[in-house]
DNA sequence: CGCGATTTGTGCACGCCTTCACAAGCGCCT
DNA sequence: AGGCGCTTGTGAAGGCGTGCACAAATCGCG
């Protein structure tokens, strides 16, 4: 997909740490450190090795060293990685410090559990709204939460500046809300609706399509199904451990 | 990750079609297109150029077309590709012509919703099992199927031939589970738990982590905040559609 | 029948990402 | 203080994926 340059400027050194331009492969696996890090963290670790942090994230240590090294140099040579200093800088380069906040259109079958999702609270996330177009799921109670009218998202996003919003709609629905989202001033937009949206420039979208993933999994199951009913290598046991994609 | 060599020797020349040796990322954007390519056989296209399909699955066309051309010649030149037939070839390269039948362990918030998602049913998949350890979900019915013990699932699996199984239990479940749906025979795993799992080289892990997508837009969102106080270019409403990741 | 318009299929070059291998640096033990 | 083992950080190589640009092929029309 397309991905406009972005990064400091080489000749402002700001006091401000400058904004590292990170590769989008590690930053798609930041997220992935910082919570083996988490677990780390609770279990009294103080120091990782590159080794064993890369075991806890299922992901090579020469990667895992690479990624963290375009952050800065928080390791210590002879010993390890700091786990508490890590997390701090990781968080810090993904922006959880601000405990962001979410709103969340649609509260259907997926909506509703999203709006429930333990996961989102425990990294940083608060869910502050819900919206829905169905009048009769206006006012039910979610999670301690109201559903709203979608009609409500422009007022409540600006006074509750909210930056990202998750679109859990019918795919025909989709389209309009992300309109909605991107004149209520959301910036980013995480789409669980299977169909593709188009948004302006600046406002940023990634997709989570459910039954992709299985469809992807369909496939490897029909190559493991063609390949041991050929001759060739049937009970091939050996080899290494086996992740299909990223 | 790890991706053992897979396709066919070059001397068998099987009757039953050659299985493609397709490049990972080439496998990711079958199922978008396929979602594409329905939603125009709805519309009543018969035909499709490669611009066209290129702009409903939102990918560059060239891409589209060499993506294609790695599942064989289903293309005309000077007209397009035959909808209807390009649906049928991929939908057998994804053996979604099987009607897979999928098993849910984990009937929490999330897997409740996973049970009665239509996206599921829809493009091929069929839940026919629904598994928890909490004896007290154990009968509950959703989508008109009952919960059944986690114990159970070996025999359960045997008699239905299920081949794919998702997790939708909490972290600290997840590879205890993950070994039980192994032992029943399962080979391919959908992992909603944020943990990396462990399992034989043979079966196929796919990992879906909802916070990491809000994460990595968070980092987004950090980095154009930091962009925008800066001196430097602010107002940025140039540029072509932007879109974060895959 | 021939020609032009259109669209596929693909060779090629470029850039990103991964992986290896090793020098540089740090702490500990003697 | 010196040496040794361990671990980070990184240069370089290789592989994979993307996108351009164009030749090949097909259809429709005169």
């Amino acid at each position: 997909m397309s991905q406009q340059r972005h990064g400091s400027t080489p000749g402002e050194a700001g006091d401000v740490p400058a904004f590292p331009d990170l590769p989008e492969a590690t930053i798609a696996r930041l997220p992935e450190y910082l919570r083996a890090l988490h677990h780390l963290a609770e279990a009294g670790a103080e120091t990782v090795s590159s080794e064993g942090l890369a075991a806890a994230a299922g992901v090579n240590s020469a990667k895992l060293r690479k990624d963290l090294s375009h952050l800065g140099s928080y390791g210590t040579r002879g010993v390890g990685y700091d786990v508490a200093l890590l997390v701090d800088q990781i968080e810090y380069i993904l922006g959880l410090d601000k405990n962001r906040a979410v709103c969340l259109v649609g509260v259907g079958n997926l909506g509703h559990a999203l709006a429930g999702y333990a996961g989102f609270a425990s990294r940083g996330f608060r869910v502050v709204a819900l919206f829905d177009a169905d009048r009769k799921k206006v006012g039910e109670v979610i999670n301690g939460m109201a559903v709203r009218h979608i009609g409500d998202l422009e007022l409540v996003a600006a006074e509750e500046s909210i930056a990202i919003g998750v679109i859990a709609t019918p795919p025909t629905a989709a389209q309009a809300v992300a309109d909605l989202l991107v004149a209520a001033g959301v910036t980013s937009i995480l789409n669980f609706a299977p169909c593709v949206l188009s948004v302006p420039p600046n406002v940023d979208v990634r997709k989570v399509d459910l039954a992709v993933e299985l469809q992807i999994l369909s496939f490897h199951e029909h190559r493991k199904a063609s390949l041991t009913a050929l001759p060739g290598g049937a009970g091939d046991a050996a080899g290494d451990q086996e992740a299909v994609g990223s």
